[in-house]
DNA sequence: GGCGTATATATCGCGCAACGATATATCAGG
DNA sequence: CCTGATATATCGTTGCGCGATATATACGCC
C-alpha cells in the first residue's frame, strides 16, 4: 500500500459521495444526483456535481465511458475504488470512536 | 427533537473534530489541538482550529468557560452534543451503507 | 544566565471547493 | 403545445481550510 493516495482534499463530502454512488456500478451524471439524494436525503446540486466530477476524473478516480444516447457515464478506476474504501473505514472509525466518546447508551 | 438545527456547514470536518474532542470533556484550544492529532493522524493547525471555534461558538455548538491561567477552556452545549451526535450517526450509517456497496468481505 | 522548545492564543491572506443560479436541449404526457 | 422530467454545462459568490506569521509565557538544559 503506497499510503500516497487516498486523500480527496479539503472539502470531500461531495466527492465521496459520488464515489459511493459508483461503487453501485457505472453512473451517468444526472443518475449520480438523484441516487446520492436518496443517499443522504438532501440534493446535489449540478454545480456541485459536475465540478466535482471533473476533479475525480482529473485525479483518476473516476474514468468517462462511451456516451450513450445524451448520457455520459462514469465508472470507479481501481485506485477510485481503494480510495473510497479507504475513506469509509476511516470515517467509520472515527464515527465509532466519537459515538463512544458520547456514551452512546444514553439512548 | 426540532430537526432544524444539526447543519455544519458546508463541509465542517474539522469543526466535527473539534465537537467530538469536546465529548470527551472541555478542553482548550492547544488541547483539542493536539487531541485532534492523535485522533485523526493529521495535525491541525491554529488557523484551521480557532477559525471553526469561533464559527462554532458563534452557532451556540460551544461555550467558553472561565480562562484559566493563559488557557481559555471551551465546552459543548446541549445543542452541540445532540448536533455531534447526530452527525456521527449520519455518517455511521453512511459508511456502513457504502461498504456494503463495495462488498466488505473483499478482504 | 541564556537558549531552545513546548505551551497557548490570535490573525491575515490565498486558494479553491461547494453550491445556487442560469442556460440549453431533448423527450414524454396531458 | 406546453409543462415537467431528463441530462449536461458554466458562471459567480461565499466562505471554509490551512499555512504562515506574530506574540507571550514557562520550563528544562547546558
Amino acid at each position: 500500500m503506497t499510503d500516497e493516495v487516498f486523500d480527496l482534499g479539503r472539502f470531500a463530502e461531495p466527492s465521496l459521495y459520488i464515489l459511493v454512488s459508483l461503487s453501485e456500478g457505472p453512473k451517468h451524471g444526472y443518475a449520480i444526483m438523484t441516487d446520492v439524494e436518496a443517499i443522504t436525503g438532501s440534493p446535489m446540486g449540478p454545480g456541485t456535481l459536475y465540478g466535482a466530477l471533473a476533479r475525480l476524473e482529473k485525479r483518476g478516480l473516476i474514468e468517462a465511458l462511451e456516451p450513450q444516447d445524451r448520457r455520459r457515464p462514469y465508472r470507479l478506476t481501481g485506485l477510485g475504488e481503494a480510495t473510497v474504501r479507504a475513506q469509509l473505514e476511516r470515517i467509520k472509525g472515527f464515527a465509532a470512536t466519537g459515538l463512544d466518546r458520547l456514551g452512546e447508551a444514553s439512548t
